[in-house]
RNA sequence: GCCUCUGUAGCUCAAUGGAAGAGCAUCUCCGUCCUAAGGAGCUGGUUGGGGGUUCGAGUCCCUCCAGGGGCACCA
């Protein structure tokens, strides 16, 4: 091969070791004045080499990166690992080898791949959460929020994998099943740290206001749902034989007068202490034969929407607050002990579960809210008939739930319902709440589905919790000074998983005198989950060397907060809600100036095959490393950009990595053909050719900000058609314009093929990089035509069409139009009644 | 089941209510000892279906159909 024609691997070779000596990347000058962009890609595992996501993610990332660079931006776009966790920790199982080794391997191996890939990053700003100049800084946050006393410890059921002997957070645990593993999750009762989120459920649920437009609806959606606020009623019960009383909530007080039961969580505390007051021991017995059922089931069975109600009656008494009617009390497992108050009140009319309930056991139901009448003050909607006669329904449904199963849950009027009888639901609902208030029994109330986030891991691999547990059972906080606590040496010690830390078994390590008095004491045993790590890595890149604290004031009123996160949906929920979780505690605490960390984010799509997952086990992988071997980095690059829209799957099955190559090998070309010298002045050159090269200029910004990365490539690719045709034809290679053209060209590819952009730019006779080049401006006089084809309708159709001035106005345009022969020919002798002129792209006679 | 988003050329996508377009792929031709690179050109459409509003609808409204996504015993 010749240096005459385009040979990728060359290329690569040729530029890499250039970018290593000039780091055109990196972003460290204070004195820069530019205005800043923080461009960051959610930062990967580091197990085993790179793979076709990660190739998409940073390929995107890129975009917007070096897109602001040649904008003239100063950019930061660092890049790091999630290196704590549990793949490291399983492999090293495995093999026997040491978790920290390891993943320092892998970290290495995947920086290799990412500078292979040209990532625009800063290399001189990498970080690794298992580093313990990182998870110091870990121990730091969790103080924090301990000293705040937003991090807890507790004794509750929690989410628990078999497979892998550790707990999960809600979040962790999909359909039923452990998000790492599959294997169904169990419940297990347990001590373990959490972090106080709910206390932030309002502001992260209201604050998704904010991010409206600038994240995905979808990921706004799923955090709604998750975070779950419903609002309603706290409604209190007097139990018979029990001082205090019990509180339920309920979005739907207006229906009190029909609540014929209570049902309380056979695994709540309340359930257990209501079964043991009973004085029938066969009810005691059955309840502890229900509490066994209930507890050997997994999650995914509970979760079962369709499986037949069961329950106990637990033989108490509660007391109506309102009518002081005597009702049942039941334990049901379809009620959950962590959601209100782990206690309803059942309107089995008004609601479908507890009339399934009812139904099942024969207890009562009573209709309150008549779902057939007129709502109030609204007009009943009666069809009529074509003489304008009300047609009125056959056959009023029946106000019968026991009897059709079906529970009436729409609006309506209130019946049997005392002083609320004849309101509307929602009335009834504030009349309600006024009355419980009233009587003290009740009050508005706000729930959630968010729980409180469950942080400690029985595993190994994992910032260690930083307090210390002494003889008499207090905790402690490691003070400041002693931080970090690092992990001891894996050697010696038994990773495998066995339901307790491995940590504990660390004797020399967990054995420490007590900050309080020196006696002897125990380090906490527990590991943070990792999500903790990254909940506010963000912050560390803008110090990421910094040694006396987390992140330096100065650097984050420079550079946070984010503004475009690009990562995969599969973070919806769990990152970054954490991640706004700990940014607004950082903000509470006067850490950090704003609440949101990530103004704006981009979810890219997966790269599947033939319309499916790729997978190791399904065998449809498709290797990163041979399609980088087989068409290089810049056409996978490319095909990336071009497959569609990135939040879009790409289907690599649809995709043409050739056909990339191809047109880059013909952008490449064009490098080669300008015989204008550097630097001429353009004007003059072929005027065709011009407003192609600065309609590109003027729309690309504009497109890539929109993130339409695929509309750009497109009109890259017209652009360098027309340059082609340029240079063979009337203009020729010598014309201003060819060179301009070849130079925008190369411009708009640096965003997505850096070799190749890299490369022309050095055949244009230009230094490196092109990456710093800077965009060049569009000339708007050059994108307006002289002349523009006029349509002349009639009645809409298209009859004729005429060359005009630009500039022509509309009374001249209407003139002209009607004397056109197609439109003479159709008028005919007809009366033009109407004249519908839009200057100067169209006229509309109707006639 | 409920809530949402999306349906435009074979594929991926454009089109302030104003001529239905681009890139890629296909196909044809040029080129070549052969093959390929390369170049030129032609195709290709009921804008998912139906109805409505409008001088004019891919665009706005209604309805049906198809696909994607989310939620789903959360009181």
């Amino acid at each position: 091969m010749t240096d005459e024609t385009y040979d990728f691997a060359r290329i690569q070779q040729r530029w890499l070791p250039v970018w290593d000596r000039i780091r055109p990347f990196a972003t460290d000058d204070e004195t820069d004045s530019r205005p800043r962009k923080y461009v960051l890609d959610m930062f990967p595992y580091p197990s085993g080499d790179l793979h076709m996501g990660h190739a998409e993610s940073y390929a995107y990332g890129d975009v917007l990166a070096r897109y602001w660079r040649q904008q003239g931006f100063n950019v930061l776009h660092p890049i790091g690992w999630d290196s704590f966790g549990l793949p490291a920790e399983n492999a090293a199982i495995r093999r026997g080898i040491d978790p920290k080794a390891w993943t320092l391997d892998n970290i290495e191996q995947h920086k290799r791949s990412m500078r292979q890939y040209a990532t625009a990053f800063d290399w001189d700003r990498i970080l690794h959460t298992s580093d313990p100049g990182y998870y110091k800084w870990n121990q730091w946050l969790f103080l924090e929020l301990y000293k705040a006393g937003l991090a807890y410890r507790k004794p509750s059921n929690v989410n628990w994998c078999p497979k892998d002997q550790t707990v999960l957070a809600n979040e962790q645990v999909i359909d039923g099943l452990c998000e790492r593993c599959d294997t169904p999750v169990v419940k297990k009762k347990l001590t373990q740290w959490y972090f106080k989120i709910t206390d932030y459920a309002d502001r992260l649920l209201d604050d998704l206001n904010q991010l409206e437009g600038r994240w995905p609806e979808k990921v706004l959606r799923m955090q709604r749902n998750w975070i779950g606020r419903s609002e309603g009623a706290e409604v209190e019960f007097e139990i018979e034989g029990r001082a205090a009383r019990v509180p339920v909530f309920t979005t739907r007080p207006d229906t009190l007068y029909g609540a014929t039961f209570l049902v309380v969580a056979p695994d709540s505390d309340l359930a257990a202490e209501l079964a043991a007051g009973s004085d029938d021991a066969a009810v005691r017995m059955r309840f502890q034969d229900y509490l066994e059922q209930v507890g050997r089931m997994t999650e995914i069975d509970r979760q079962n929407a369709e499986r037949p109600k069961t329950g106990v009656d637990l033989g108490r008494v509660a007391i109506h607050p309102i009518t002081g009617e005597r009702l049942p009390i039941w334990a049901a497992d379809y009620v959950l002990a962590d959601y209100g108050h782990g206690a309803v009140m059942a309107v089995p009319a008004h609601d479908q579960r507890d009339l399934d309930f009812a139904r099942a056991f024969d207890l009562p139901i009573k209709v309150v809210v008549d779902t057939n009448a007129p709502v109030t003050g609204v007009m009943p909607m009666i069809p009529l008939d074509d003489d304008g006669n009300a047609v009125w329904p056959e056959e009023v449904p029946a106000l019968d739930p026991a009897s059709t199963g079906e529970a009436l849950s729409g609006d309506g009027r209130l019946i049997n319902s005392g002083e609320l009888d004849g309101l509307s639901k929602t009335h009834a609902i504030g009349r309600m709440i006024q009355l419980l208030e009233a009587k003290g029994v009740g009050r508005a109330a706000k729930t959630y589905r968010l729980r409180d986030w469950l942080i400690s891991r029985q595993r190994y691999w994992g910032t260690p919790i930083p307090i210390i547990h002494t003889a008499d059972g207090q905790e402690v906080p490691v003070p400041l000074e002693q931080l970090p606590v690092e992990l001891p040496d894996s050697a010696g010690l038994d990773l495998t998983p066995k339901g307790a830390s491995p940590l504990g078994a660390a004797e020399e390590w967990a054995t420490v005198p007590s900050p309080i008095d020196g006696t002897p004491a125990r380090r906490d045993p527990d590991t943070m989950d990792t999500f903790v790590d990254s909940s506010w890595y963000y912050l560390r890149f803008l110090s990421p060397n910094d040694s006396e604290r987390p992140f330096d004031p100065k650097q984050v009123e420079r550079w946070a907060p984010v503004d475009r996160y690009v990562g995969g949906v599969e973070h919806a929920i769990l990152h970054l809600l954490y991640a706004r979780f700990i940014t607004k505690v950082l903000f509470d605490l006067g850490h950090v100036p704003f609440t949101e960390p990530f103004e704006s984010l981009l979810n890219q799509g997966m790269v599947i095959l033939d319309g499916a997952k790729m997978s190791k086990s399904k065998g449809n992988l498709v290797t990163l490393s041979e399609e980088l071997e087989q068409f290089g980095v810049d056409a996978v690059r490319l095909t990336m950009s071009f497959a569609g829209p990135p939040e879009d799957d790409i289907d690599w099955k649809d995709v043409s990595p050739t056909g990339s190559q191809k047109f880059l090998a013909r952008a490449w070309r064009l490098s080669k053909e300008p015989l204008a010298k550097r630097g001429t002045d353009p004007k003059g050159g072929d005027r065709a050719l011009r407003r192609e090269t600065h309609r590109f200029l003027a729309d690309a910004p504009g497109l890539v900000e929109a993130l339409k990365f695929n509309v750009v490539v497109a009109r890259l690719m017209e652009l360098t058609n027309a340059t082609r045709k340029a240079v063979d034809g009337a203009a020729g290679a010598a014309d201003p314009a060819v060179r301009e053209a070849v130079e925008t060209i190369a411009l708009g590819l640096s965003l997505f093929a850096p070799y190749t952009a890299e490369d022309m730019w050095a055949n244009l006779g230009f230094e490196p990089s092109v990456a710093n080049a800077g965009w060049r401006k569009a000339d708007r006089s050059l994108l307006v035509e002289q002349t523009v084809t006029a349509v002349v309708q009639v009645n809409g159709k298209v009859r004729d069409r005429i060359d005009v001035a630009a500039d022509i106005d509309a009374d001249e345009l209407e003139r002209l139009a009607r004397e056109l022969p197609g439109v003479v020919r159709t008028v005919g002798e007809s009366e033009v009644r109407h004249a519908i002129v839009r200057a100067p792209r169209l006229v509309n006679l109707v006639v």
